[in-house]
DNA sequence: GCACTAGCTTTTTTT
DNA sequence: AAGCTAGTGC
């Protein structure tokens, strides 16, 4: 087999030639000579320096978080090009978003220069599609596959379930779904499942998964999980390929290895071990790997990460070795000792003790609210202090256990004027105006994508409704063709109507006349401007009078800026192979910009640190990990928030919440705040939670509590708040979350009532004016409701008018 | 074929 | 609180 990607890159790689080192307008990166050995140890401690000079045997190193597990990763990969002369086209390194792969890249770059490009720097699904894009077509796949996300998916077994007959109460396209995930995980295919069907419901799932992939094959398209088990299984069924990659990679290193599953091991597997099909003779010595990872910060069990892969990575790989790095770099020792603290009722671990030589550093700051605004206040609140005594606003970070939660602060934040930015959630590329115009150029690449074909063939209304798809659908599955096909084909369709068929011909003339820009190489944004012109999808929005329509019309928009930018980048092509021949000189297409929204992450879109003051950014603990910042507020510690209520009841999943956690506090450098609310509405109707049990596991010394709930619940007489009898029933109802706690969670609920019915509810009426704490000077409009009960419609002047229960609302009558 | 509505599920976390 | 489905009336 030949390795021809290894001999390409002489062309492009100015750092090589003679005199390359001399050019004065690269200065740094592409320097001559290199960096020296002692420049790439320098500043590391020595088990940091034992990884970075490691050869040979397969390498765990465990990095507790902070330990500067990046920096050893990219001198280490500069080690290797520049200390052991290995080629960078042969260097495949895996990490866990797309954003740490180019910064890592970058890094690297700037220590050995421009051929850095060559290596292979990405997530595993990006990998997995580079060579899935070279090597599909070996499993009847065409190389232009569509990536179908979870609404796809959703959509697709929605009809599969549908076809099948099954019930559509006890076959819910959610949990198949995510049956047929964990089955791909495991690179169970779907005649393995089928095979092992015990009884009639797993029966139904067996067939659910045949069909499900029998219409993503139909639709020449794959799902997430098929991307790494297709990969895999290619390289099972075809040796050549295996050994195509086998002898390229001669470095494999993999970032956050204790969120891998299956499939991705066997992948770094078929890579790294020996080949047992291979003869003595023509072996080639496996790959050389290096994982990195932290088992305490495994936190996608529920997406079938397998914490056993590291665990067990001793006995996987025979020979390996391991490195502890402990020391960390990141936090003071207060918040190391608070990490520590809470980990360590994890059973079953191995233990690890963070240290820092940073000193202490501040205490914890805690706080206990009336509710998630009074919170968000506080976080306002403090984050102004901050401010005020010079810390910049980009330093701050807000987390939180679920997307929902960002609502308050969000509402909180453009009250009182902060500045913010939310980090996944409601994204980008799920608004539904978006994944319409995606889905007209996904079908312009792949013809065969069926769902997003369906998803526009009547969007904007072009008079093609469902007795028409149905009639094509009939001619598709008489005539064994696509349904694309069948439209094109319409006259032939049994018992259409003459109207729907010359709509369905407009249809098909819009599309071949698109069809035929992306093969004149038509760049992606120019096609989709046209796309969205020609289609009427634009000009719908723009007619229509809902001022969400507006936003979308931007949003398009932006879709269309997002497309140029990625088109004007040379660099951008996620899916050609650095090391070909051209890949540098050829634009990236559309098919390339697909495949790069397909793939982002929420972290991806974490806003660069420019050098201003930056602004606050708000993400859920998972997003966070990663990440590092001075000033961390750690939110909605409560019983049934965080840890999350599904995780109550069983320790497995406790014990993931409790490394969320973990996660949690180690990102934050300089200052902790953690919060709860002692009531939170959620789903509409308000809660009372209890304080989460990994505030019992924080040392009691390392918090400084500002407010409590003495001293909240109290009103000047703790001994009654704290033995009141229990549950008096005004309407609290214990949550499941709480029943554990339920004799705590009722006297904090009694005492909490007590206190808010102590405080007298102010009487309004229309006209008259108030102030709200954080509000400001406000009129009322109207009241609604009677007693406690009352809300209150108020203007603050600026933004829409509030409403608020006056029973906790802290207003004044002026 | 389409617009409208009522009712239902949904949220845990994400590549 | 919002999006999606099924059902109904035009």
């Amino acid at each position: 087999m030949s390795t021809p990607d290894l001999s390409l890159d002489l062309g492009l790689d100015l750092s090589l030639g003679a005199g390359a080192g001399q050019r004065e307008d690269r200065p740094g990166p592409a320097a001559r000579t290199g960096p020296s050995p002692e420049e790439l140890l320098a500043g590391l401690n020595d088990p940091q320096q034992a990884a970075v000079r490691h050869a040979g045997a397969p390498l765990l190193v465990v990095a507790g978080a902070g330990s500067g597990k990046t920096r050893v990763l990219t001198r280490r990969i500069a080690w290797l090009i520049s200390e052991r002369k290995a080629h960078p086209g042969s260097i495949l390194a895996i990490t866990f978003t797309n954003k740490a792969a180019a910064e890592m890249k970058e890094r690297v770059e700037e220590l050995v220069g421009r051929r850095a490009r060559l290596m292979w720097v990405s997530t595993f699904h990006s990998a997995c599609v580079r060579i899935l894009r070279k090597e599909i077509d070996k499993l009847g796949y065409k190389s232009s596959f569509s990536i179908y996300d979870a609404q796809d998916q959703k959509r697709l077994m929605t009809l599969v379930i549908k076809d099948l007959d099954l019930d559509p109460r006890k076959f819910q396209p959610g949990p198949v779904l995510h049956w047929v995930s964990n089955h791909k995980n495991e690179l169970r295919d779907h005649e393995d499942v089928a095979a092992d069907a015990k009884n009639g419901v797993e029966q139904s799932y067996a067939a659910a998964y045949s069909l499900y992939q029998r219409r993503l094959h139909e639709a020449n398209a794959l799902d997430f999980d098929d991307l790494i088990m297709t990969t895999v299984h290619l390289m099972q069924a075809f040796p050549e390929v295996r050994e195509t990659y086998r002898r390229r990679f001669r470095h494999v290193l993999v970032d956050e290895y204790q969120d891998t599953n299956h499939a991705q091991y066997a992948l770094i597997h078929q890579l790294c071990a020996d080949d047992p099909e291979v003869s003595e003779e023509q072996r080639v010595e496996p790959a050389e790997l290096m994982v990195v990872g932290d088992a305490d910060q495994s936190i996608y069990a529920f997406r079938g990460a397998n914490i056993r892969n590291i665990l067990d990575f001793e006995q996987d790989f025979p020979d390996a070795t391991s490195i502890l790095l402990e020391q960390n770099y990141r936090s003071t020792q207060t918040i190391l000792t608070a990490a520590n603290a809470v980990i360590g009722h994890n059973q079953g671990r191995k233990d690890k003790r963070l240290w820092s030589d940073a000193g202490d550093g501040a205490r914890i700051v805690g706080y206990v609210a009336d509710d998630e605004r009074d919170e968000a206040r506080f976080v306002s609140d403090e984050i102004d202090k901050l401010t005020d005594d010079g810390h910049r606003a980009g330093d701050v970070a807000v987390f939180y256990r679920t997307n929902a939660q960002s609502r308050v602060f969000e509402e909180v934040f453009i009250r009182t004027g902060q500045p913010y930015k939310v980090v996944g959630g409601v994204r980008f590329y799920e608004r539904r105006e978006v994944r319409d115009a995606l889905a007209y150029l996904r079908m312009l690449v792949n013809a065969d994508d069926s769902v997003s074909l369906r998803r526009i063939l009547n969007v904007p209304k072009r008079g093609i409704g469902d007795r028409a798809v149905a009639c094509v659908n009939e001619l598709a599955e008489r005539e064994r063709i696509t349904f694309w096909e069948a439209l094109r084909r319409a006259e032939d369709a049994p018992g259409l109507a003459t109207r729907s068929l010359t709509n369905i011909r407009g249809f098909v003339a819009l599309v071949e006349e698109l069809q035929a820009m992306v093969a004149a190489g038509e760049r992606a944004d120019v096609v989709l401007s046209t796309a969205l012109d020609k289609s009427g999808l634009l000009a719908e929005l723009e007619a229509s009078d809902d001022p969400q329509d507006e936003t979308r019309v931007e949003n398009l928009g932006e879709l269309v800026a997002v497309a140029r930018e990625f088109s004007d980048d040379p660099l951008a092509g996620p899916s050609a192979d650095p090391a070909d021949v051209d890949a540098d000189l050829v634009a990236p297409g559309l098919a390339d910009f697909l495949e790069r929204v397909a793939l982002v992450a929420d972290s991806d879109q974490i806003p660069d640190d420019d050098d201003g003051q930056g602004v606050v950014t708000l993400m859920t603990l998972h997003t966070a990990k990663g990440l590092e910042f001075p000033t961390v507020f750690l939110t909605g510690l409560e019983d049934g928030v965080f840890p999350h209520s599904r995780a109550l009841g069983d320790r497995t999943e406790l014990e993931e919440e409790r490394r969320l956690a973990y996660v949690g506090i180690t990102r934050a450098r300089e200052r902790l705040y953690i919060s709860r609310a002692v009531v939170r509405s959620s789903w509409g109707a308000p809660a009372h939670n209890p304080a989460s049990r990994f505030l019992d596991e924080l040392p009691v010394d390392l918090v400084d509590w500002r407010r409590t709930e003495a001293a909240q619940t109290s009103w000047g007489r703790p001994d009654l708040a704290a033995s009141s009898p229990a549950y008096s029933g005004t309407g609290f109802q214990p949550t499941a979350a709480g029943r554990r706690h339920f004799s705590a969670a009722a006297a904090r609920a009694d005492a909490a009532s007590k206190s808010i019915r102590n405080r007298s509810v102010p009487s309004l009426e229309p006209g008259d004016r108030v102030t709200h704490d954080s509000f400001g000077l406000g009129t009322v409009v109207a009241l609604e409701g009677q007693g406690d009960k009352t809300i209150a419609s108020i203007d603050f002047g600026s933004g829409p008018v509030k409403r608020l229960l006056l029973r906790v609302a802290p207003i004044e009558k002026l």
